[in-house]
DNA sequence: AAAAAAC
């Protein structure tokens, strides 16, 4: 989900840039550089030597995976001296403080070449240069990797790769504003006697047996739905769903939820809820149809598409004209929001803050980029602010809270809430795992007003009783839906249901369906259900295209694609093949960096960091990043394996294309996931070419530089 | 089977 609409950073970033020094501006900072133009360099990328040391330092650290994906273990075997040299008698510690060490120094000339590439040079003319010196690089290596018959290809083809990035005016953040506004307004709004009367869909939970979530930790099994074995789905819940699988074509457009059977397991819906239905699809209508015994023909292995929400559909042209103000935010927040850069609410923002405000329980839902942190986060200081107590009290605690799912979301979230609250003296603080609890306790002793964080700390903090959520009033579940899903719900549950009885509720998410109806059932007794009109795929700015690529040409192919300019994040299914992949990047003379779970929180942050500087351009990430995670202009993302499921896949795209830019998505594929992913993609209403792709390639230089064609509407 | 989330 998007946090953060891209204006606020890019909007400083740009006058940032204009004074930017390498180095740390204090003298005392032991990053200090005094700024000399002397030694003005392009961006460079890492020489064999950098890499040499980077090297050295990952062979302490790195940790051979337990568990190897098939596909991978023939590219290790081939790998096989490197992994041998890394995991050898000179692993350990020694290299540890070597990397210490190394760290310190430096490349020289990075962080020149970081500010350099960050400022107008971005894609100006020394990228030419650039280019040639990682072209040197890589004959460079040839003579110590000869092991290494594609990368032997790929420095051949150095000398075509075109450059004509630089007519890719940057986009100014002005336009971007402009630009935001994908809405359409002539897009049919879904009716509301579309929807079929919830009653229809009577699903008796609780003669459920209670499903085991032990079955669900083997996903495994659970998503294959060609179980028919399965005991515990119900009969009931399966019937809508394969009905729905009749109608797939004339569904309108989003579709939410891929998640095969999950949604069958996650409890679907008791109908006793006056509240509105989740399906709105007419087809839903028929649904007496409830062939009770054919769980097999339907053998949900594809995707259900779990019931969509019935929500009241907002468009940018309702929001014509609305301020901040206009929608009950103060004049603190509005000028706070003004200074992030956004002078004006986006239709999501648009649609929930007034009820959120009004107290009420919201599900919101908006596409990836669309400002739903703001429209969570704006509200909830308003609201604290308008309750604040005469005093704040040390210790006082804390009266709102948001809920994410990984740490650097957390973080992010933060960034921008603070900003919100600092305003008119509202204080967050981030309670996450990772890091010493010390500060955070400290934070809390002096007292705090929004929480935010991950489900694992706060629930110890809970337990050692350094937190009490008894009094907030408040809580937020970001990407709720994925908060929903397995080893999440429960943590989620338990910690909702220490906050204040009857305390209002808000569940975010660009994906969110009927996964969270179990949330939904017991914490928000009558939600204003909220999305934005016209954000069916068609609509997109992002561009997608799925390469078939043969899996002994993938690695090279991935090489190439990710040696194209501009911000490249590259999404892989385990962590083991972010770190290989990263290190394989690394070695091609493409500074790379992974996040994943595998690395310490140090590390993770580290990466993000060095991507959203600018000190490198590539990151090989696990989903860890694919959710909420906002880094300015990412080119291209890049599956280097495809997403098991539809919601993922837009989650991904979505960290390119925000806010309404263009972006690019690239899928690599092997010949045998064609039509699973031909699937996928029907299902996220995506289109895309299947393009089949060998190293070399043409197409795969120009990744992303060819411009992404605006939709007509915007 | 993977990934994320506490120590």
């Amino acid at each position: 989900m998007a946090q953060n609409p891209s204006r606020p950073h890019g909007a400083r970033r740009s006058d940032d840039r204009a004074s930017a020094r390498p180095g740390s501006r204090s003298p005392g900072h032991r990053g200090h550089r005094p700024a000399q133009d002397g030694d003005a360099r392009p961006k460079r990328r890492w020489t064999s030597d950098d890499r040499e040391h980077r090297e050295q330092r990952s062979q302490g650290a790195s940790r051979r995976p337990n568990w190897i994906p098939p596909e991978e273990r023939k590219r290790d075997d081939r790998r096989g001296p490197v992994f041998r040299t890394r995991g050898g008698a000179q692993g350990g510690r020694d290299h540890q403080r070597d990397d210490r060490v190394h760290r310190g120094e430096r490349p020289r000339g990075f962080d020149r070449a970081r500010d350099e590439h960050q400022g107008r040079a971005r894609f100006g003319a020394e990228r030419d240069e650039r280019r040639g010196e990682r072209r040197f690089d890589r004959d460079d290596r040839r003579f110590d990797r000869d092991d290494r018959p594609q990368q032997r290809r790929f420095a051949d083809r150095g000398g075509d790769r075109r450059f004509d990035r630089d007519d890719r005016p940057r986009r100014s953040f002005d336009e971007r504003g402009g630009d935001r506004r994908p809405e359409r307004d002539d897009r049919p709004r879904r009716g509301f006697d579309d929807r079929a009367p919830r009653g229809e869909r009577r699903f008796d939970r609780d003669e459920r047996p209670q499903r085991g979530f032990r079955d669900r930790d083997e996903r495994g099994g659970d998503r294959r739905p060609e179980r028919e074995d399965r005991p515990r789905r119900g009969f009931d819940d399966r019937a809508p769903r394969g009905e729905r699988r009749f109608d797939r074509d004339e569904r309108p457009q989003r579709g939410f939820r891929d998640r095969d059977d999950r949604a069958g397991d996650r409890r679907p819906q008791r109908e006793e809820r006056p509240r509105r239905s989740f399906d709105d699809r007419p087809q839903r209508r028929d649904s007496t149809y409830y062939p009770s015994t054919d769980a097999k023909p339907f053998a949900p292995k594809e995707d259900v598409v779990l019931d969509r929400l019935d929500a009241t559909a907002t468009s940018a042209a309702d929001v014509e004209g609305v301020s901040f103000a206009d929608l009950g935010l103060g004049a603190g927040i509005a000028g706070a929001l003004k200074s992030m850069g956004a002078p004006s609410p986006f239709p999501i923002q648009a649609a929930t803050i007034p009820d959120v405000i009004a107290g009420r329980d919201v599900l919101g839902r908006g596409r990836t980029g669309s400002g739903k942190t703001i429209a969570f986060g704006a509200p909830i200081v308003e609201l604290l602010l308008r309750n604040r107590p005469e005093r704040r009290e040390l210790g006082r605690p804390p009266r709102a809270l948001i809920l994410a799912p990984t740490r650097e979301l957390a973080q992010q979230i933060n960034h921008t809430v603070m900003g919100l609250g600092r305003a008119v003296g509202i204080f967050t603080t981030v309670i996450v795992g990772g890091v010493k609890q010390d500060s955070q306790v400290e934070s809390l002793r002096r007292g705090v007003d929004i929480l935010i964080g991950t489900p694992g700390r706060i629930e110890d903090l809970v337990e050692q009783r350094k937190l009490n959520l008894g009094a907030v009033e408040i809580a937020v579940v970001d990407e709720a839906d994925h908060m929903c899903e397995l080893g999440f719900l429960e943590p989620v549950q338990r910690i909702l249901r220490q906050t204040r009885p009857g305390s209002q509720k808000l569940l975010f998410s660009a994906t969110l369906d009927a996964e969270v109806q179990t949330i939904v059932r017991e914490f928000l007794p009558e939600p204003a259900v909220h999305e934005v009109a016209g954000e069916e795929q068609s609509t997109s700015t992002i561009d997608h295209q799925v390469l078939v690529v043969d899996r002994y040409d993938k690695d090279a192919v991935l090489e190439q694609i990710v040696a194209n300019p501009g911000r490249i994040i590259v999404f892989t299914r385990t962590r083991a093949y972010a770190e290989r992949l990263a290190e394989q990047f690394s070695d091609a003379g493409i500074a790379a960096v992974s996040l994943h779970g595998d690395l310490t929180q140090a590390k993770r942050n580290r990466s993000l960091e060095k991507l959203k500087r600018g000190k490198v351009d590539v990151l090989v990430a696990t989903d860890v990043a694919a959710r909420g995670i906002h880094i300015d202009d990412v080119a291209l993302v890049v599956q280097a394996d495809p997403p098991d499921e539809y919601k993922t896949y837009l989650h991904r795209a979505g960290r390119t294309g925000r806010a309404g830019n263009a972006g690019r998505v690239v899928t690599v594929i092997a010949p045998a996931r064609r039509k699973r992913t031909q699937q996928l993609l029907d299902r996220a209403e995506i289109e895309a070419p299947m393009i089949p792709a060998v190293p070399g390639d043409d197409l795969l230089d120009t990744l992303t530089t060819a411009p992404t064609a605006e939709p007509a509407a915007e």
